[in-house]
DNA sequence: CCAAAAGTGTTCACGGTACACCCATGC
DNA sequence: GCATGGGTGTACCGTGAACACTTTTGG
């Protein structure tokens, strides 16, 4: 079976910058290619949108089937027409982002990916195709955008102490931050559920333990407030 | 002569968001469509994008065949994938926005708009496609980049007074600026050099021309300053 | 008792905001 | 001379930034 159109037509893929965190770096996953072009090099996880699938559903089949990546933050970041960034073929490419838990998942490589594994976004590996000016946007766009929404959390444990929150921003902003000026801002916002609960299997005081509360940010949204780091 | 592939592909187009100034009103360009699907409707700018040319080029070059403009701020939007945003097949739509000198420019409707025509951007018409979609989501990026990237100069003459700026300002953002504020504020960035030259035919005291410093601004930033309304 | 991180307040400088009058020009 | 917008300064307040010590816990 084939589909003939009276104009030739661009490929429609979709690749996703998919980031983690861990208590030194920010991480990113990548797959590395099984099939030509670029066989054996890393890139990003991705392939072409099915006819009958948006855009978003097509990133989202991508992570699972080749990374067994489920629940995520996902947001659209670019759309990547270069004539040749694709040898093959002229292939468009809409890419994503995505925040993960990195606690809560067990990466797996998958289908034509021969295996799959995180990087510290410091220290990446020479990609397939444009895959390093996609990468180059992502972190832009999550530096730009964390700092004014609170799409950080996405990264953490539902769970996390205020040291682990702290940490996060100064990860992705590469920059420290003051310890109590932070603690005063983010609690002074009112978007953190102080839990009955501290860290466990610490070696020295633990600490408390908080949880995003989604519905007070709506709230506090509705009321004109403006998320700030 | 067609063209035969394995599986079924999207169409690809562009759509572009034009938005122009004058004293009252944000406006919007928008074209007539001449053809089905939705003809005799009001469209944004926009068509196929050729397999041999990028998506900014496709945006451009729609751009100058459907509205005759030409030198203009383009930024790349989103992309729209809704499976049925085109009751004809799948058409997968980059979305750019562009903001014109309206002043520089006379519209012209051509080959397949039937007519070209500038909308208050507070009171359009009903749109064909999405394209209600794409303009809101031009609208909230506008709105949200103008206040800290100086893109807002794209929309006035090259000289332009203080009050003009202002009133660009309040007119984007729908909210009223303090006048000695905002002038103290924009003449601190150094970012505009002031002329010799003052409006011409008011019929009250001639207010001095300002011309923004591109070469300044990118030294500025260069030094770590931070463009803010 | 020692190591390690948790937790907590105050002071100062700066920038944002509010606000009203005189001036220049054209008709 | 009058109508219209051009142009200017100051006082107050709130937020961001700098900064160090005590407490808790596990080993």
């Amino acid at each position: 079976m084939t589909y003939t159109y009276k104009y030739p037509r661009a490929a429609l893929t979709v690749d996703c910058v998919v980031f983690g965190l861990d208590d030194e770096d920010l991480k990113v996953l990548l797959i590395q290619r099984a099939l030509e072009p670029f066989a054996g090099m890393w890139a990003l996880p991705g392939g072409f949108v099915q006819v009958e699938e948006t855009l978003q559903d097509a990133a989202l089949r991508e992570l699972r089937e080749e990374t067994g990546v489920t629940r995520v933050y996902l947001e659209q970041l670019y759309t990547f027409g270069a004539v040749d960034r694709d040898p093959r073929e002229r292939v468009v490419s809409v890419a994503y982002y995505a925040l993960v838990k990195m606690s809560d998942h067990r990466v797996q490589a998958a289908t034509d990916a021969a295996s799959a594994a995180w990087f510290a976004a410091s220290d990446l590996p020479s990609l397939a195709f444009d895959h390093e000016e996609i990468l180059e946007a992502a972190l832009a766009r999550l530096k730009g955008k964390v700092v004014y929404q609170p799409i950080g959390f996405e990264l953490l444990p539902r769970k996390f102490t205020l040291t682990q929150l702290q940490r996060m921003y100064e990860i992705i902003l590469e920059r420290p931050l003051d310890k109590r000026n932070f603690r005063k801002k983010i609690l002074a916002m009112d978007l953190l559920e102080e839990l009955d609960e501290v860290e466990r299997d610490v070696a020295h005081r633990a600490a408390r333990l908080y949880r995003f509360d989604e519905r007070k940010y709506r709230r506090h949204v509705k009321a004109g407030f403006n998320f700030q780091i």
